[in-house]
DNA sequence: CCATAGCTATACAAATATGAATATTAGTTA
DNA sequence: TAACTAATATTCATATTTGTATAGCTATGG
């Protein structure tokens, strides 16, 4: 039995289909087509069913997933290892943050980055799900709650603050509202709780009411699209918003959030000399800007 | 990173050399290396350092075979559900047992065994040290202790009792023992303690002297040829003894002890109708020559 | 000190696996 | 019902992998 048909019989198991294991792994549909075939043929068993909207697992084959499922894991605890050991300062470093984080803030270090470390490219995985450490998803992640996991090389790197927002435009055509009570006249720009979900939030949309709040974003990017747009008013970071200069904070010293933000990698990653060095750097050139991230209201 | 790989990295780790892992998986010395070569390649490190006696693993390879054992772990799993679910009667089955359980016993069943399940063709792999039925080096083992695993299917199957027996020749030049303090007048040919320990053959071993103990054997088979050679006497398995025409029991009465023997396959295993097969006619047969196991003091 | 055994490394022909292109099938939608 | 979509199956030229044969290296034993 070839170990590598397992790998083939994972990707087709969770993707569903011939063709989209094949995507997933940078193969080809009649390839990963004969692989299967032919590790049915070693082991004697049918695993699939064949239906032409993809493939189904036989029960033997739901039950041999769980063991690939596990070969996969040590597979990928290899792979880290090997990425630990490496001590040189070339290759490419995975990095996954918020969007804002990834495309307004990150590439202003990026010149002296690539000063310091001519060796090493960076690659920025803006995705809004959490991607996973563990399967090498990314190498690094900065992440706005602080992951319980053993395994984990964390580093608390900033408080980032929240603030009231709205435009300017929006606020020469409505009350500008002084207190929390106001808001209840007001439209209200939220977040979708797939992506940005916490107690302090549910409090608030319970104050506003369900009916106030006119839409729901991945990103804080959107949620700030949608405020230019006069939509309404909503709760967005400090340092971005801040920047803007067509929106305007309210209530600044009655309404402060702040969110601790951790830089977060593995700890087999941590061993290599590239991993740590990106990683360092994060940490570093955040800590530098902590009271931007702080928001008007500490100026 | 290819899966297979990390087969290969441990089957030369485990045998020490490209060639000798080649044997074992059955694939030629120049593959091994270049596969080898390729998985450093593409974990960017070096995991073997080769010398002209073979390949060591570096520290990291250390690291990695741990968890390429894990993999190959999970693969046999895999590989004992896949032939588990085979309800088919037909293909190979692989049993361990002693060699003249194997060799002398079997062949009598087999024309049966042939008659009743034509399409099933038996493996029987005669071997002193206790295979592993984790890694399927056996389908179907017959021990003679209990194992203590959980996973595994354990039927008793007979009593196999074993007796002090010396050639008749030898018995014509010696004195005839009549008690076991006796033994001391005699030669004494035993067991290699890495095949058959036990507390019994211990204490025996010691009622005897060190001094008197002339030979050991990896086998009951080379017991008794020994025997035959008059080299002494022995304790040997009473049902293959009685057969010996050139071979009489001493003290009957007196030394007569008895091992349980137990006929063994993987729980995964006992779902296949082969495996079942096999492992059930085994049982039969064994039950069905109780007696003659029990040997000559029980006729 | 030479002969031998066992290993790795290299070269090249043969066997094998791959992917682009295409045919085929089965659901879904207008 | 016909057109569309997304999947599996098939074909064949091409690329890759493999094994045989061979050379080179290094310990070991008489």
């Amino acid at each position: 039995m070839e170990w590598s048909a397992l790998r083939d019989l994972l990707a087709v198991a969770e993707t569903g289909s011939l063709s989209a294991a094949a995507r997933r792994l940078g193969s080809s549909q009649p390839t990963m087509g004969r692989r299967i075939e032919q590790l049915e043929k070693q082991l004697k068993t049918l695993l699939f069913n064949r239906t032409s909207k993809g493939l189904i697992l036989t029960p033997v084959g739901e039950q041999i997933l769980g063991y690939a499922k596990n070969m996969a894991e040590n597979a990928n605890a290899i792979e880290r290892i090997a990425s630990g050991a490496d001590q040189s300062l070339q290759g490419v470093v995975r990095m996954t943050m918020t969007d804002q984080m990834g495309n307004y803030w990150l590439p202003t270090k990026l010149s002296e980055f690539r000063q310091r470390y001519p060796g090493l490219r960076l690659e920025i995985v803006v995705e809004n799900r959490t991607l996973d450490l563990f399967k090498r998803e990314a190498d690094i992640a900065v992440r706005f709650s602080r992951p319980q996991q053993l395994d984990l090389v964390v580093r608390k790197s900033i408080d980032y603050h929240y603030g009231f927002y709205a435009s300017k435009s929006y606020l020469e055509n409505h009350d500008r509202p002084e207190s929390l009570k106001d808001l209840k006249n007001h439209s209200f720009i939220s977040y979708d709780e797939t992506i940005f979900s916490n107690a302090a939030l549910k409090r608030l949309e319970n104050l506003i009411g369900e009916q106030n709040i006119v839409q729901r974003y991945t990103s804080n990017s959107g949620v700030i699209n949608a405020l230019t747009q006069n939509l309404g008013l909503s709760v967005v970071g400090c340092y971005f918003a801040d920047q803007d200069e067509r929106l305007e904070r309210l209530m600044p010293t009655q309404f402060d959030y702040s969110f601790n933000a951790w830089v977060v990698t593995h700890a087999d990653l941590f061993k290599s000399a590239r991993i740590k060095a990106v990683f360092d750097f994060l940490v570093e050139k955040l800590a530098e800007d902590a009271t931007d991230f702080a928001g008007v209201s500490s100026h």
